[in-house]
DNA sequence: ACCGGTTTGTTCTCACGTTCACAAACTCCT
DNA sequence: AGGAGTTTGTGAACGTGAGAACAAACCGGT
């Protein structure tokens, strides 16, 4: 049913979300389902860039990001004309255009709050340091973590997350606490001044109107396997694999 | 921008993804965007019933999932006719229709492969296991990992992956391995049987047909919640606190 | 200077998804 | 039994996204 390198179902554009839709302000109008590729983009462009790639045509770029290359060149086309006709697109120079408009040509500060199983990984992963990210400060409510240092940073009280936030000017905050807190700690960081939150929790976050909040769930991207699986199974008659787990109806 | 109570763009469908659109086979073809949703009514629904909530209606749910009503009837609709015109729906009812049609009225076996930073906190999750799926094995390439005891099961060799999957009949991997090693893995599990797989890793997995592949990619998501936060920033008139990083056009 | 080959940027069309609005259907009360 | 009030299920209108197709633009060679 998927094809080879336009694989996946799988994130950004979030069909729980009811919202607006394209995004205009400064720049032009771009549309919400092309910001949420860009960064698709902007990771081949660096992948191909460390193959020492300094040129690339659509076509090219749109196989290594998993993408049609139709839809690749109008993504572009929101962002102007970077390209040249007859030749393609110069790597670096796109890759820096991207970069820009995404906003990761400096480093954004991150908060983490709730240091357990998933905080830690979270604070290890260096992958954000090289992708515009920096964190700079992990936070817990229990007395028992306090103090204990993780990837070179200690655990923080809960309760300093306002000095933190002014003082490290902080926008962005990753909520990896459990469901049960996770409302709670939202409040907290809005009341903080943060306007952009990463919900690890599995609960619908409420949060007032100019604050954004992206989910990351687990369990969801699984149910979604597990559903077409179970069709897979249905679509062969029935006796496949997942048999057990799986009724046939029709 | 976003509203309170619906305040998310956040997960499922992607974006990248360049595909049919609808779920049809044995049943009636539901489609995807809904398929993406009903992991969310679900756990409403769980959360409404271990409330103590017996019934509720179409707009209490919706508030709960986050969703505008009118959109959650519809995609009900898809399912069949499991509500009371003046009434509402069955809060027990429901849930085990949206259960039973996405297939998690039994366990999906599940085997995570790279048990690093991510696959330790992966393996230690217990959310998984309340919601439908049952870790059978834990695989590494890494000689000093093995044996190691990660939340009861041990950490076994790579190689061991095609008994395993045959012996448990594996449907879903997960992989959280670097991104270097990610297709390689991935053309591995394919061949031993795996048709479904949840990446962790940073890169574009290429699948033969037949094969689902979800992404969860944190960056991309950080990404998508920098270039609204830049938006703001230039909206407040270049002034505001990502000024640092990033610069006011026009 | 011109011509063939190549690749972008864009237009046009179609499919999908969201939302409104309302008739059908049910409950409860009189 | 009937009517008022409530809530579902769905038809229809609108907006957004995807993809095919093509004209405009560029390069390199002659
Ligand atoms: N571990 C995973 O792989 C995984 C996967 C998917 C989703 N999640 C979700 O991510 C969240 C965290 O998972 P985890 O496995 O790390 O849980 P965990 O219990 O290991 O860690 C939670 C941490 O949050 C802290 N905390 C609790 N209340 C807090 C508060 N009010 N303020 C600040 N900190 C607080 C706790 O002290 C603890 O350190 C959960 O909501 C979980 O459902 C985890
Ligand atoms: N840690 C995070 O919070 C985080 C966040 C986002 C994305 N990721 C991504 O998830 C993946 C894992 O991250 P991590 O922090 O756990 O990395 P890690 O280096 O801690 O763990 C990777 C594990 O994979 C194993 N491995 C390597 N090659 C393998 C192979 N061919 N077969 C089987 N196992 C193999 C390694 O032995 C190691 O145990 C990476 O791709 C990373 O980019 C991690």
């Amino acid at each position: 049913m998927r094809a080879t390198g336009a694989a996946t179902p799988g994130s950004p554009l979030d069909p729980t979300a009811s919202v607006p839709a394209t995004v205009a302000v400064g720049g032009a109008a771009i549309p919400e389902a092309t910001v949420a590729r860009l960064p698709v983009y902007l990771r081949a462009l660096t992948a191909l860039a460390d193959a020492g790639t300094t040129t690339c045509s659509s076509e090219e770029l749109a196989a290594a990001a998993g993408v049609n290359s139709a839809k690749l060149r109008k993504d572009l086309s929101y962002l102007g004309s970077y390209g040249t006709r007859g030749v393609g697109y110069d790597v670096e120079y796109l890759r820096y255009q991207i970069a820009r408009e995404i906003g990761v040509t400096q480093d954004w500060p991150v908060v983490i709050v709730g240091i357990g199983n998933l905080g830690h990984a979270l604070a290890n992963y260096s992958g954000f340091r090289s992708r515009g990210f920096r964190i700079v400060a992990l936070l817990d409510a229990a007395a028992g973590r306090r103090g204990e240092e993780v990837a070179g940073l200690p655990i923080r009280s809960f309760d300093e997350l306002e000095s933190v936030v002014a003082e490290h000017r902080v926008a962005i905050g990753v909520v990896a606490t459990p469901a049960a807190a996770a409302q709670e700690v939202c409040d907290r960081l809005v009341a903080a001044g943060v306007t952009s939150i990463l919900n690890f929790a599995p609960t619908v976050l409420a949060v007032p109107e100019g604050v954004d909040v992206r989910k990351v769930d687990l369990s969801i991207e699984l149910q979604i396997l597990a559903f077409h699986e179970q069709r897979k199974a249905q679509a062969e008659g029935g006796a496949a694999r997942a048999a057990d787990a799986a009724e046939v109806i029709a």
